[in-house]
DNA sequence: CGAAAAGACCAAAGCGCTTTGGAAGACTCT
DNA sequence: AGAGTCTTCCAAAGCGCTTTGGTCTTTTCG
């Protein structure tokens, strides 16, 4: 059932069947209501690939995928799509994926602006000076980041969570309870997110007149393994902290792992504080000693996201407004004061 | 630049330079070589909702997402799209995922069809008898299943491991050890996998008279957390298993836990065997006693499944062909003769 | 009461591609 | 030389929608 036949049925023109399902107000409600009913009671649908062509609206939007052998893409990312379907399902957007060579995603970009294959796209994962961000602005497609770069000569909307803030009260609070060994077991710090939670615990340190040591700083890709080996390198150097900040909770399992199989305990040899993006099958509450944590749940950032975008296709939202959202310091029984 | 420049350019006709760009015979092969040249040159793309709107193909897979705010997407998910994205990237094609209503996704299904919106879907975590199979296969879409379903009374084409096969050798193999009390901890029972991986744990025991106690299997949702309340409930029973099969390392990491919490010591107190589908954040062999598992790539099914599904799109498969995956075993620490 | 404004509808022109159904010219064959 | 066959190209008809630029009534108002 198409246009041409609902109209001919109703003995209406496509023109005056169109502006009626699409709400335009030069058609006489009387023929409206005709014209919705006999579209519902036919299973009318108009098609997309049709208004497309006509429009450029696909109803849908964009986020190119990083992949490649090499490439692993981090379980946070299934719990951001979580939220950002339940909106877009209530709003019927659907989400394109792009795989893009993670080297090379400046093509995919330009292909699917330049395709108009979608309404909209977010970009997750920034770094300063994010090409990326810069590119999709200068395309013109509204976006929005999750996250924030840095750096970049303009203004653009993005959704973060305060990691500096977070950071710096967990750090604020370990240095309050004696602590002055700080370590910090980081996600790969080319991107953001992780520069300002290095310099949230930096900020902390200082406020105190401390430092993060030399050695005090990792900065891995957020894998058990790698919370692993950070925590031993970190505790079986002389200086050894004795409070850690971890940016994961899967990096924390493993520095859990190896506080375990050097003989320490938590808290009374460690403390550890790490950030929970609030996983439905992993909880901070939940390890042997309950872990302290600070908490944003990334799957409502997915939501606001979607959120978000729906109100710039529709020209609801405009402009390059940022947000910031605090992040909740949930205290458990892993921090203690400083050992003696 | 559009068709209708680019061959007023090149003084053609549309037809022609249209046939020229995608390989019809009937054009000269001078003919042909001028167009792609100058097409190359001027960075002709052809619009994909034109061409979609004349011929149906979109060059896009999809995948209904089941979504709301009781629905966790499980990781798994995220593993499974770097296998696909990464051979889709190969060979230009999308993803998109339409999120629908985790109890009405029928009415996704008959959309995205209906509107033409994809060339091919595939469908995750079937059930026996599941409905999704049996109407995308009546709607004559080209899909893949990944897994199996059963009682359905019609073939189709999927990719599955042998789930039971997997479950039969490790079951075995605690059997021979000595065990005589087993219990499985299992996911979500409605799905064909926890089943399949259940008949095997039976089958091995059966072989040698054996059978799984009634409150000796578990199936929940695949978190820690109810893979520790889970073996606390199978530890502290009168007639406590020796032995643990476990579908998930996630699990595996709660069923770790109680184990400990309960002063008991794996292996010697209890072996563990868990399935692992190979996450690049959480391995085996770096638990606190390296886990046994049964092992396969849920990312390399992700990228075989693509692979399928444009093999149908492109009409190089046809038919109802199901291949099974053989699992591997692989010992580590976590198993052991069963406690005199 | 006549002119202007508003209301309700329509025909047809896109959107940019693919594909059908020729047509013109070059070649082969008897 | 004329008939038949390729080869190579084209005009135009879709695909199904939106939107422009009207027309024809009816209402409003000085």
């Amino acid at each position: 059932m198409n246009l041409k036949q609902l109209s001919h049925m109703l003995a209406l023109s496509q023109t005056t069947v169109s502006r009626a399902l699409n709400g335009y107000p030069e058609v006489n409600e009387e023929t409206r209501r005709r014209v919705i009913d006999a579209a519902k009671r036919h299973g009318y649908r108009p098609n997309p690939s049709a208004r497309r062509l006509a429009t450029g609206k696909t109803g849908m939007i964009g986020y190119v995928l990083p992949t490649g052998a090499a490439v692993d893409i981090d379980p946070h990312f299934v719990e951001f799509l979580s939220g950002l379907g339940d909106y877009a399902r209530s709003h019927e957007l659907d989400l394109v994926l792009s795989p893009a060579d993670a080297d090379d995603q400046e093509t995919t970009y330009r292909r699917i602006v330049a395709n108009r294959q979608v309404d909209a796209v977010y970009i997750s994962s920034p770094r300063p000076a994010d090409r990326r961000v810069a590119l999709v602005n200068a395309l013109g497609i509204p976006f929005i980041v999750h996250g924030r770069s840095e750096g970049l000569d303009f203004d653009y909307p993005f959704t973060d969570i305060d990691n500096e803030g977070a950071f710096h009260e967990a750090a604020r609070l370990l240095v309050q309870l004696g602590h002055r060994r700080l370590a910090l077991i980081n996600g790969d710090d080319r991107e953001t997110f992780a520069i300002h939670r290095e310099r949230g615990v930096r900020r902390a340190l200082a406020a105190s007149g401390l430092v993060l040591g030399e050695g005090h700083v990792c900065s891995l890709a957020m894998t058990e393994e790698n919370g692993y080996r950070a925590a031993r390198r970190l505790l079986e150097q002389s200086d050894a902290p004795t409070a850690i900040a971890c940016s994961s909770l899967i990096m924390a399992l493993g520095v859990v792992r190896a506080v375990r199989d050097l003989g320490l305990t938590i808290p009374d040899d460690l403390s550890l504080i790490a950030h929970d993006d609030v996983f439905p099958w992993l909880k901070p509450e939940n390890f042997s000693v309950p872990l302290s944590t600070t908490r944003s749940s990334i799957r409502l950032a997915g939501a606001r996201i979607a959120e978000r975008l729906a109100a710039r296709i529709s020209g609801l939202e405009e402009g390059a407004r940022g947000e910031v959202w605090p992040v909740d310091l949930v205290i458990r029984r892993s921090v203690a004061g400083a050992p003696a």
